[in-house]
DNA sequence: GAAATTGTGTTGTTTTTACAACATTTTGAG
DNA sequence: CTCAAAATGTTGTAAAAACAACACAATTTC
């Protein structure tokens, strides 16, 4: 089956035999599409289709407010996806932009076909959408944190609030973040040239240090 | 059965039968409480065993951070839950803190029973599951306009964007909103001062007029 | 209904942030 | 490898927000 080796990488896919997911191909109307880096893969709204899953490759979440204002929601990874919220809720245009940060392959599976329980009795639909929710649930969480990260007080402590949650998640004090300078104050929702101030204050202070994507939190 | 129309009166039970409920009731091994105003229902740091309703009443979500400093989530009110994300992942702990707004009565739900296939063949679990997993992709929405919230440059941009969404939910530019002053500015994370000169002058300017938690947004 | 507590608006001061402009470094395409 | 584009760090300035202190209003409690 067309890009099936690329499936079975997801976490979702990863036990599915590739008869099960003819089955699952035709149910839920997957089709299968290639983008150029920095192509508009969704854009904000544009009717409610599908849910997108990365299959490869990576893209960014953005959201553009009525000022015109563009703020970067968060990046996706192979495995990820996109409009689930859309597509489980009842709405009827994307909220964000989607966009290819790199050449990727994505898969679209088709909303309606996901909400319906499946007449083909096929075993898997379920499954998906079990992962789906799963996927949902963990976005909730991640959501929760970024919300606590923008509650802060003031740039210093959203900073070290991200790097401290990227420690934690990456079980060491030394990691990479998916963000350069420029992205990571576009996600903390602060100005560049303030965030670099900071972060070159920090690592005065001796209690980070850091070089491009590569950071390390020096304990007391 | 003790509560039961209590336990009609929301979205989730509205369509349950006495009879259903006592065998859910078993099944979810649901426990009740009442607290009084201010009581902490479930503090941060807690494990995590239940799901919980709201049955009657009010409360409020708050976050405490490692600097002491606490800041408000969201209230709930009769038939909206505590924990589902809790709940349904593999955390151990409660991350926030629940407190009673007003006396209350409060509906726990295990979360094991919650997660684990029913056996009894009790319908009824998998529709429990299904309303909460709504609400989950539905708390997901409004964190996500939270977090667009909080994005704002400044603060009269959070206020402006905070009472339009408020506005468009009520279906009407005359709404009230479940925060007087001192809360509001707690929930978009600003200066309570701050907000309170904001507001006086987006009303100077005639964007806006309010009174205690009455609001109204004047177009042109 | 009186007293105590909590909420609100205002003001002046201090701190933080955004903004703008620039030199330098890094990245990426061809 | 070369050149153009993008990212980064720095600085000074203007704007915004936090903070603190206060008087008064509203609400709660007994």
């Amino acid at each position: 089956m067309e890009n099936f080796s690329e499936i079975k990488k997801t976490k979702i896919f990863a036990e599915i035999s590739e008869f099960d997911m003819q089955a699952l191909s035709f149910c839920l109307k997957i089709k299968f599409r290639n983008y150029n880096k920095n192509d508009t893969i969704i854009a904000q709204g544009q009717p409610v289709e599908d849910v997108v899953m990365i299959l490869k490759g990576g893209a960014k979440i953005e959201n553009i407010d009525s000022l015109g204002d563009i703020s970067l929601i968060t990046k996706l990874k192979a495995g990820d996806v996109f409009g689930i919220e859309n597509g489980f809720m009842g709405e009827t245009t994307y909220k964000d932009t989607l966009t290819a940060t790199e050449n990727c392959l994505v898969m679209l599976m088709n909303r309606h076909r996901l909400l319906t329980p499946c007449q083909n009795k096929c075993k898997r639909h379920d499954i998906v959408v079990r992962h789906l929710v799963q996927m949902v649930i963990e976005r909730n969480y991640e959501l929760t944190e970024k919300l606590k990260l923008l509650s802060k007080k003031n740039i210093k402590e959203k900073v070290l609030a991200y790097l401290q949650a990227q420690s934690k998640r990456a079980g060491s004090l030394y990691f990479d973040i998916p963000y350069n300078k420029t992205e990571l104050a576009n996600y903390l929702s602060v100005d560049r040239s303030a965030l670099s101030t900071t972060l070159s204050r920090l690592r005065e202070e001796g209690l980070i240090d850091f070089d491009k994507k590569h950071y390390h939190i020096k304990k007391g």
